[in-house]
RNA sequence: GGAGAGAUGGCAGAGCGGUUGAUUGCACCUGUCUUGAAAACAGGCUUGGGUAAAACCAACGGGGGUUCGAAUCCCUCUCUCUCCGCCA
């Protein structure tokens, strides 16, 4: 959620930033502006009408206290008038703030000025590729042709038990997902990140404090007896484990890392993209959060890039770094770099990481704040990344390293798996 | 699932209808003292709206009500704790 004095004060940049997002706010904006006038107005008028009625209340008690029965009645009334009229205000107050408060979620968080303009995947701007694309072997196959043939992954099982995107991990395959989120975990906590263990099913108001609530909820499954959500990743809990928190500002950044599985509606998604592992209802993910201060957070974007840069180095995967244009950006992101591993078997790049800077656009809505001293209290920045998401991870680890004799494991990971390949 | 208790500032904890946005303690910040620190003393220290700055307004878990006036009384919802039951 953007700020309501940054809107007002810088109306233009507003509606010029969120172009990039191909986002016209021009319209909302115009309304957001003549609604807070209006909210400031109305407010204005009830002040002045219950500073009135406190001074009124103050005098009827003093009337009483030196027993001037007649004159403190004659003023009961005159409040009680006020009241009638403060109560109808208060009504049309609740009422704007309600309408404001509307438009307000409804804008996007505003493009960084680093942020390329366009529509498409096809626009976004590519920044760094590292590794060899692998030569396969004339028999090489697509992971989901692997995974049976080695028996490490059951789709149809997967089926059996819940429905289609619910993967059963068997032998070396459940033993490999272990040991990727062993390898993510110490990895992250080797580089300043708290482990996090949190749950994984939330209540609204931490699903509105991230932004997935309320307009995305339909990707999110639902408990309905409890009115709880299960995560769709883990930025969601350990975000919001400052929710309405003032941070000393030499705590900051706040480093916290996460294993949690991952929870996924997918609605409307279908054909080849969901193909094996590409697109699951359940997966599992290690993600990073940081909680920066506004000067810092760029930097601390930076740090985080690397970061994972780092890890699929030590994995051994060809990868590449994209800054995403102003169109395939997310709602609540200010900018974002998505890691893509080149998947050989299936001759495609796949997402495999999103590491955003959401500057105060989630701690607007979740109120995270910090101070400096002796200073006002004022929002942080928030940024997170996958650290990494394992399926894809699996698929092009998989697909890159299959033999005519069985599947390599990369040497960072062998002391995690237990062993060097999978036959 | 049953019974009871409670929700107040960073924490602890008063307050039970009238200058209480809130006593006090701890923590924290500033100053005096000290070579420095500790101790002691003095002062400061919730958040939001509003303003050039003030004034002013709002908020004592959420919502509603009674009253001239509510943190204090009533209703309702949510959450937490204790005991019992069940149980990884």
């Amino acid at each position: 959620m953007l700020q309501l004095n940054f809107i007002r004060e810088n109306k233009d940049e507003v509606i010029t930033r969120l172009a990039v997002k191909n986002f016209d706010a021009k319209e909302l904006v115009g309304k957001i502006i003549t609604i807070d006038g209006d909210r400031r107005k109305i407010q204005g008028e009830l002040d002045a009408l219950n500073s009135e009625a406190n001074t009124l209340a103050k005098q009827v008690g003093d009337l009483f206290k030196s027993g001037k029965q007649a004159e403190a009645n004659e003023l009961k009334n005159k409040s009680a008038a006020l009241k009638e009229s403060s109560k109808k205000l208060e009504a049309t107050l609740a009422s704007t703030e309600e309408e404001l408060n509307k438009i307000l979620v409804l804008l996007p968080n505003l493009p960084s000025i680093k942020v390329p303009k366009g529509k498409t995947p096809a626009d976004n701007e590519m920044m760094f590729s590292e590794g060899e694309v692998p030569k396969l072997y004339a028999g090489a196959q697509p992971h989901w042709e692997l995974t049976t043939q080695y028996d490490i992954i059951d789709f149809e099982l997967g089926v059996k038990l819940t429905g289609a995107g619910f993967p059963v991990y068997k032998g070396k395959g459940a033993k490999l997902q272990r040991a990727l989120i062993n390898f993510f975990l110490d990895n992250a906590t080797a580089a300043g990140f708290t482990e996090i263990e949190s749950p994984i099913l939330v209540n609204e108001a931490s699903g509105f404090g991230t932004g997935q609530l309320p307009d995305k909820e339909g990707q999110m499954y639902h408990v309905t007896g409890d009115n709880l959500y299960l995560i769709p990743t883990a930025e969601v809990p350990i975000t919001n484990i400052y929710r309405d928190t003032i941070i000393k500002s030499e705590d900051l950044p706040v480093k916290n890392c996460g294993y949690t599985p991952c929870f996924r509606r997918e609605a409307g998604s279908y054909g080849k993209d969901v193909r094996g592992l590409n697109r699951l209802h359940q997966f599992d993910k290690v993600e990073i959060v940081q909680i920066a201060h506004p000067d810092k957070s760029y930097e601390v974007l930076e740090e985080m890039r690397n970061y994972v840069a780092g890890l699929l180095k030590k994995l051994e995967l060809p990868y590449r770094i994209l800054k995403l244009c102003g169109g395939d950006m997310s709602f609540a992101s200010a900018l974002t770099y998505d890691f893509e591993t080149y998947s050989a078997a299936q001759q495609k790049w796949l997402e495999v990481s999103s590491v955003s800077n959401f500057e105060n656009f989630q701690s607007n809505r979740s109120k995270i704040r910090f101070r400096e001293a002796n200073g006002k209290p004022q929002l942080a920045h928030t940024l997170n990344g996958s650290a990494l998401a394992l399926p894809r991870i699996v698929a092009t680890l998989l697909e890159n390293n299959q033999t005519e004799t069985g599947i390599k494991i990369p040497k960072a990971l062998v002391p995690y798996t237990g062993f060097e390949m999978i036959t």
